[in-house]
DNA sequence: CAACTATGATTGATCGGCTC
DNA sequence: CGAGCCGATCAATCATAGTT
């Protein structure tokens, strides 16, 4: 576990101690939402898309029912929602993830802290 | 848009902050391996072990440390060199330690 | 006490790897 | 070869705790 160098050096000769490495300068590509070119409008793509409380219900209601999509119950979902199907495809695999890290961790610990009485 | 605010004020209200104890161990870690600050499983397992939170704490922890780092290298520099200087003087203890049992030296 | 900052958590979306 | 999924992470944001 304990390593220490790392093969590559990917640092800038500049300050001995914090050098920049890759790591810091990773950039994600901007979210592909929504095409400008698409509806031509100020739809700027790359932002985060702020889902509706009616969406998320509805969307919830449905990972109840399925915790999986098939092809047309998504294309469904997502024209009653006015949604991409990729988001409703994401929105379903970002939920499958989040119900098993709460089945993970949350066995239990969430009554109460200590302090009562 | 008040309302859609009102969807969430579940969880992530009412959090307290790590123990200053807590911060030391991850600091440490993340310090000890910035060239590289991605804990495996098992070390997450281990830092929320001695950090008496959790596995999703510590992850939450390192993805904040990380882009708040990069954010602005700048402002944590002094942060740095602390951790920096202080893993030193262990690995310094460590080596005398190591001397001291081993009186292999070498001039 | 208000204004500002530090910090933990949440989440839509991306990245790389794997399966089919 | 490509689509969907998983696991991890990013990045922006929220709401609060702590500081000034």
């Amino acid at each position: 576990l304990s390593d220490g160098k790392e093969p590559p050096g990917p640092a800038e000769p500049s300050t001995p101690t914090a050098r920049t490495f890759d790591w810091m300068k990773v950039k994600r590509n901007p979210p592909k939402t929504a095409k400008a070119s698409e509806v031509g409008l100020g739809a700027p793509g790359g932002l985060r898309t702020n889902f509706t409380t009616r969406q998320l219900t509805e969307l919830e209601k449905e990972f109840h029912f399925n915790k999986y999509l098939s092809r047309a119950r998504r294309v469904e979902i997502a024209a009653t929602l006015e949604l991409h199907e990729t988001q409703v495809k994401i929105w379903f695999q970002n939920r499958r993830m989040k119900q098993k890290k709460r089945e993970r961790e949350g066995g239990r610990a969430p009554p109460v802290p200590p302090g009562g009485s | 848009v008040m309302i859609l605010r009102s969807r969430f004020l579940d969880a992530r209200r009412k959090r307290r902050n790590f123990s200053k104890q807590a911060t030391e161990i991850l600091n440490e870690y993340f310090y000890s391996h910035l060239s590289n600050p991605y804990p495996s499983e098992e070390a997450k397992e281990e830092l929320a072990k001695k950090c008496s939170i959790t596995v999703s704490q510590v992850s939450n922890w390192f993805g904040n440390k990380r882009i708040r780092y990069k954010k602005n290298i700048g402002k944590f520099q002094e942060e740095a060199n602390l951790y920096a200087a202080k893993t030193a003087v262990t690995a310094a203890h460590a080596v005398a330690a190591a001397v001291q049992n081993n009186q292999t030296n070498s001039p």
